[in-house]
DNA sequence: TAACAAAGTTTCCTTTTGGAAACTTTTGTT
DNA sequence: AACAAAAGTTTCCAAAAGGAAACTTTGTTA
């Protein structure tokens, strides 16, 4: 039909994405899983094939002449491997802040412990979405622990050099060497020791 | 008909887990609904009025006997005043999830660019706060360029070996070598080029 | 436990979605 | 420019959703 007969498919609606609730306007989900895909490199085809849904009905949803039900929409989901407050917060908020802090090789804030010897980066800048930190590994045995190490967020790790061992309350102990890195919820128990002749050297950085 | 006649409506569906991608029982948008109506101590009919949903169509959804479309579902939340990662993540705030993810060196994902090697790492996990990954920079040159990169959320990195040029859009270009780190808002446009002899390694972790 | 009301379910029918295929537009190639 | 291939849109129809009303179940009171 030539006359589009666009009839308000959608309502205003809020969404809460991380923690914040916001109000978002009349949301065009077929714009924004155009959007979705196209960020993705897919054509309607490979996105038909992906999820399961037909290339005709993924083009009336984009261009917002159908309402997917429920099923459509997790098969879209599932297929292109997004979750479904990405699909409906709006893509952008322009919050350019232009923030940089650089920090040379040592150049960090030393604090050791008994078990690591921590030098904290990009101190200067607050309000951080994730801490970063290089770490020297001086523990060497399990008992140089009296407790699991355990705190909210997640944590992502990677040896710079020399090799550890990785305890986690829930696997069995892993070793890892320079190059290897591991992405773990830090409310899970976890503490590290250095296998080494040196003691290893760690990146750690956390977000919560 | 009293013999139930449960269609599967719902697909199975994986939600953010383990390690190993765990297929998570297909989500009972019915039964949660439900539970959200009954909280807020509303009959059907109640629920019906605030939505404009019909009270047999809300009855089928928390049946399960159809999948409602998305109009349905915006009437849905918007009429009960919930969100939509509340309709589907239910029963969670499960605290201790215990994921982990190991990536040995050179194993993770490869997603080569002109000007990067990416190795995404951690890939098996998802919904991570942070995005972990190791770049090979391979732009030898500004112009290897079109325009600044930029993109939501907050961006570490560090200089694993090799040097390179970090360019920004509000700060005067800085030098980096191995061992040096940066932190920086990613919607601030950025590009690295390599300038030792061999194309620099990055660990970039981004979080947004 | 009969009678009634309220809540919830199912039926029946209309409207809308979703898929296959026809059709149109865009992109690239010679 | 002419054509071919790829990408996207529209059409047509079967299948599924949504609403009104009939029906069934649950709960309350005499």
């Amino acid at each position: 039909m030539s006359e589009t007969q666009q009839h308000d498919i959608y309502p205003s609606m809020t969404v809460s994405t991380d923690n914040k609730t916001e109000k978002i306007a009349p949301i065009k989900l077929g714009e924004r899983l155009k959007e979705i895909r196209k960020t993705l490199g897919l054509t309607l085809e490979e996105a038909s094939q992906k999820t399961g849904l037909a290339r005709s009905t993924l083009s009336k949803i984009e261009n917002e002449q159908i309402s997917p039900t429920f099923q459509a929409m997790q098969k879209l989901t599932t297929g292109l491997q997004i979750d479904i407050p990405q699909l409906f917060s709006a893509p952008k908020k322009v919050t350019a802040t232009g923030r940089r802090d650089i920090t040379r090789n040592e150049e960090g804030k030393a604090h050791p412990t008994s078990t690591y010897e921590h030098e904290l980066l990009a101190i200067q800048l607050t309000n951080k979405k994730m801490m970063p930190f290089k770490s020297k590994v001086r523990a060497r045995d399990f008992s140089d622990y009296s407790a699991w190490i355990r705190h909210d967020g997640e944590e992502f790790l990677l040896v710079l050099s020399g090799e550890i061992t990785f305890f986690s309350e829930f696997y069995e102990p892993v070793n890892l060497q320079q190059g290897d890195s591991v992405y773990y919820d830090a409310n899970m128990g976890h503490m590290l020791i250095s296998i080494s002749d040196d003691d290893a050297l760690i990146l750690w950085v956390t977000a919560s």
